[in-house]
DNA sequence: AAATTAATGTGTGATATTGACGCAATGTAA
DNA sequence: TTACATTGCGTCAATATCACACATTAATTT
């Protein structure tokens, strides 16, 4: 940390960084990845730098990959956050004590800070979380019981689910949340869940399967309690293309 | 531009810029403001910069009211544009050769930028367009014949166009572009121009109307050649109210 | 002044989509 | 074996969409 005290204000664009809100689906849950502050008891948003000569999309991907072990992550950028009442001056002093370091005036960290927001999704089994040096856990959040956040963390988390509820109809939700073979039941949850809303069953799967991006893989879950639901998995073209042109559709 | 050059340093945020998408409708056009540069042929969105302890949401007001004219502009922040190759140093370069000073390494100037994309909608006949200091005019151009732009200006318009398009069942488009009295055709050129498409007279009246959030007015537009169409106005609570949940409708 | 023309206002029927259900089939647990 | 929750498939009325036809009106032409 010290030593990135030091080095930042060569290597990084100033007063800007990226944040992630990074979603997974898991046991029917839409999820948030998190990363716990050391020190505090409260929870950020995997973010970082972007460097001087660095797309800023490139900052975000980089921070994607640090923190997942992923690569070829879905990533878009919906919203730049840029209140200077964001910033908390305190938590960047206690940041510079526990460095061992005295706070220097105009340092390059303790400037106003810019923040790009990007969502990103991804098959929750593939990744592997892992905290970064400012964190001591990186953990999988349910965005319905999100914890203390830092700065306004939570806005930019909130922020991102209306934009995936937005754009439902237009970007590859399912198919970059769920794994490859997935039941009917388990896309409506994943639906419901960012809707934020219960669909009829019934319609749902009409509604689905009149779009023509499944396949039916003939195979049942078995293992569940009850009866065993059909596996699907998407036909990836006709899936892209329907999206092109937006999944007709009032949810 | 001199002392610009000289307190830029020190008054705004370094490596960041706004730049607005200012559209307006007339004579049945969708027209965007622009400002011809001076010392060259090309043309570029009005645009600033963010004072240091500045909302950037502010620093684009401060850019729309200079340029309009107008106070309580509708915006709406849409893109941030974070390529390192956005930036053109030659044009730098000549902006410094033009304020007679030498250009200075380092630079706050010099350095690269970031930029957030507003869009803005403005009643067309409302505003007052006027250049500023880089600039020799002021001047609306077709959404359809935009002319050469600097850096990547075309872009940001382009995906500013765009978002308008995927919002348009979502913002007051209507009521934020037309004049308080307007005939059915012109709110359905309006839609046609932004969608990119013609649509069908009689069923874009009889949507229209049954969304509930026009008021008929009675009385008709006279002067135009052929038969005179009646005028409306948008009953504003009830249109507000409508936009919240979304205008239902495939266009 | 009457005829012409190019818009606008209003209506209609076929088709597709939506929303709210019913009912039988299936796998686990009691 | 039975009970039960869940899944697969189907029905039907209400609504929305799409593709038109026809009458009306105001300026222009003859």
């Amino acid at each position: 940390m010290s030593e990135f005290l030091d080095t930042a204000a060569e290597k990084y664009h100033p007063g800007l960084s990226v944040d992630c809100v990074i979603f997974g689906f898991h046991e029917n849950e839409l999820k948030v990845l998190l990363l716990k502050m050391k020190h505090t008891a409260k929870w950020a948003l995997p973010g970082g730098f972007v460097e001087k000569k660095e797309h800023i999309d490139l900052g975000a991907i980089r921070v994607l990959e640090n923190r997942t072990g992923l690569k070829d992550i879905f990533l878009k950028q919906f919203y730049t956050f840029g209140d200077p009442g964001r910033h908390d001056h305190e938590m960047d002093l206690e940041l510079f004590k526990q460095s061992g370091r005295d706070p220097v005036k105009d340092h390059w960290f303790l400037q106003r800070f810019i923040t790009v927001g990007y969502y990103a999704l991804i098959e929750f089994s593939k990744a592997s979380p892992r905290p970064d040096d400012i964190s001591d856990a990186c953990e999988w959040k349910s965005i319905d019981e999100l914890p203390d956040m830092i700065l306004d963390h939570r806005e930019i988390a909130d922020k991102a689910l209306d934009t995936l509820r937005f754009q439902i109809n237009y970007q590859p939700i399912g198919h970059k949340l769920l794994p490859v073979k997935f039941t009917m039941p388990e896309l409506q949850k994943l639906y419901e869940t960012i809707l934020g809303k219960e669909l009829d069953r019934r319609n749902f799967q009409r509604k689905m399967l009149a779009y023509g991006i499944l396949k039916d893989l003939g195979e049942r879950r078995k293992g569940g309690a009850h009866k065993a639901p059909y596996l699907y998995s998407f036909d990836v073209k006709k899936y892209n293309a329907a999206l092109k042109i937006g999944l007709k559709g009032s949810w």
